[in-house]
DNA sequence: CTACAGACTTGTGTCCATTTCC
DNA sequence: GGAAATGGACACAAGTCTGTAG
């Protein structure tokens, strides 16, 4: 920071009430702006563009009917995209094929429109053959080439990777436009294969401050706009074609303005803890109300608070894959069953979430929840909501009035932090070694990933990868069991000659047996944590749900140090939190 | 209330560099 | 030395939530 800081020829507007000047001061120790403005300086060099399109060689052909057929170079260019992904499941999709096409169309001479009219009869094999051959190339690039282009891509990043804002400089999260090709969306997606456009200058937004060295557009171009608007925190922003929404160029997790966002989500997660029992006892209350609208509000607040769902906004139909949250779930996702098993009134949910991952649960509620869903079923068809009096605005409303900024997902990270506090408390052993804490830290951190659905497919190298790690640890055993026949021999040799050379050697293979019993618990301790961890995945939760205090804490506590729980990028985007917090720190 | 724009967070998949293995 | 495994960085899609207009 000192040298950034050092570099800063800001101009007026630094006075933002800061250290300003004091080489050495955090964002976290500054002071934050109360008026609703997030920044008094901004200046940056705007986004870095898609090179213009180059077309092929002569003698990559594209072939219609088994003929050779040049293209126009923006026909050309949409189905290079295609053929790219030849290999992909998605270009034998109906609805891919279909979209695809129907765009490319759009982008065909008359001439070619009308001599191109069957998909099926287009053989993109030849161009799909020259990009395996290209990105096969630049494999086999040799260490000089290899490194020129390293260095163009540090020299890009130093370039326009970087903004000043306010009194830092700051590293930009994407400062590349986005190239176009073909929309994957996930899930069964209606819009997958559309033609994402290429974003020109004239597209583009910049945001900056006035009193800031403006970026310049590429030559002979414009932006479309340049404004000064400190309420937002984006840079530059374009209207993407597929949905019509707004993409934004903003700062890195690392920055103030990402740390300090993230830092007050944290602090009302843990206000939300202080008011949660009182909420809970509102709602359960709330199950028996006499209106239909606050028992479905109570119920689903319920679900919200003990599965951590999310909120379930609803969505435009045929514009995106078919997904629900809680509050948009419908009677087709849930099924109750007043007895299973050993249980009584376990409902079963069955529904796609976010990114079309499947959630699935069974799980026992209170008699009261279960009449009410019986209730809120009644005369529906499959496909009807089951809250149907029942939104997240709603929902938000009456969460605001429960607690100042209280909103559906404060919940999950909520439940997500005070999981991982409670889970680090009893699973830590303070005799434990290193590894053995890790384990436990990890199988708190797992925890949480299962609350949120946060799964994983089973890496495609799973059983293999399992197999050479035990194949380590049997080859330990070996070691350690021919170690310690060492180590007695040496005793049986000592015993019969007491002098300082066996005992020195006594002590050697001691220390021996010692170190690979110490790699040996490693390797198993590892073995267990890739098993457990098999089918979940704990980067999200880790990044997004739990409190980085509380790992703060509990490395500090243990001696464990933060490195081996957060990597380079964690520790930037948490460097408030391992600044900050002590090893009494509570959530 | 509904619809929509806008801004920002959360989430998965993929690419790529580094490490490990043989 | 090269191939395979691994983990981090990045891309960008898909959510949440707020505000505003009608």
């Amino acid at each position: 920071t000192c040298a950034i800081l050092a570099t800063l020829t800001l101009g007026v507007g630094s006075s933002r009430p800061t250290r300003a000047g004091v080489s050495n001061s955090f964002w976290w120790q500054e002071e934050r702006y109360t008026d609703g403005s997030k920044w008094r300086f901004l200046e940056h060099k705007g986004p870095v563009f898609v090179p213009a399109y180059e077309p092929l060689p002569e003698k990559v052909k594209f072939y219609y009917n088994g003929k050779p057929m040049k293209l126009s170079a923006p026909a050309e260019e949409v189905a290079t995209f295609f053929a790219k992904m030849l290999d992909h499941e998605y270009t034998t999709k109906d609805i891919f094929r279909k979209n695809f096409y129907k765009d490319w169309r759009k982008e065909m001479t008359s001439e070619e429109k009308s001599i191109i009219t069957d998909l099926k009869k287009c053989d993109f094999s030849e161009m799909n053959e020259y990009f395996k051959a290209q990105s096969e190339a630049r494999k086999q690039m040799s260490k000089e080439e290899k490194q020129k282009i390293k260095e163009e891509n540090e020299r890009l990043l130093s370039e326009y990777g970087f903004c000043i804002m306010d009194n830092h400089r700051e590293r930009i999260g994407n400062f590349r436009i986005e190239p176009p090709g073909l929309f994957r969306g996930r899930g069964d997606h209606p819009k997958m294969g559309m033609l994402k456009r290429r974003i020109r200058p004239e597209d583009v937004i910049i945001n900056c401050s006035k009193d800031s060295k403006h970026p310049k557009p590429p030559p002979g171009t414009k932006w479309k706009e340049v404004r000064h608007d400190n309420k937002v925190t984006w840079l530059a922003s374009w209207t993407e074609n597929i949905q019509g929404s707004i993409k934004y160029i903003m700062l890195n997790p690392s920055s103030r303005i990402k740390g300090e966002k993230d830092w007050q989500k944290y602090e009302t997660a843990r206000r939300l803890k202080k008011c949660v029992d009182r909420i809970r006892t509102q709602y359960r209350e709330d199950w028996k109300s006499k209106e239909m609208r606050i028992r479905q509000r109570a119920v689903a607040l319920y679900f919200i608070d003990k599965l951590a769902l999310r909120a379930g906004n609803e969505k435009e139909e045929g514009e995106t894959a078919d997904t629900v949250g809680c509050c948009s779930l419908r009677v087709e996702h849930i099924k109750l069953f007043p007895k299973m098993d050993e249980q009584e009134y376990v409902v079963e949910f069955d529904f796609l979430g976010k990114d079309s991952i499947r959630y699935y649960n069974k799980i026992p509620v209170e008699k009261r929840v279960f009449k009410n869903l019986q209730l809120f079923l009644e005369n529906k068809q499959p496909e009807d909501d089951l809250f149907d009096r029942l939104n997240t605005s709603i929902l938000n409303k009456h969460l605001q009035e429960l607690m100042d900024g209280l909103t559906a997902k404060v919940f999950r990270t909520y439940n997500a932090s005070i999981t991982l506090q409670q889970q680090l408390k009893e699973l830590t052993c303070c005799d434990d070694s290193i590894p053995a804490k890790l384990l436990s830290y990890n199988r708190a951190n797992r925890a949480v990933a299962i609350l949120c659905n946060h799964q994983r497919a089973p890496p495609k190298t799973f059983e293999k990868s399992m197999q050479n790690l035990q194949t380590k640890i049997d080859e330990k055993q070996n070691q350690l069991s021919a170690a310690r026949k060492q180590l007695k021999a040496a005793k049986a040799n000592h015993k019969a000659s007491h002098d300082d050379k066996s005992k020195k050697a006594v002590e050697v293979k001691r220390k021996a047996v010692q170190r690979i019993e110490e790699q040996l618990m490693k390797l198993q301790m590892q073995a267990t944590d890739r098993e457990e961890n098999k089918q979940i995945a704990l980067g999200t939760s880790k990044l997004n749900y739990l409190d980085p205090r509380i790992s703060v804490a509990w490395c500090k506590k243990w001696g464990v140090p933060i490195e081996k729980i957060y990597n380079k990028t964690q520790r930037e985007k948490f460097a408030w939190a391992i600044d900050m917090a002590e090893k009494d720190y509570e959530f």
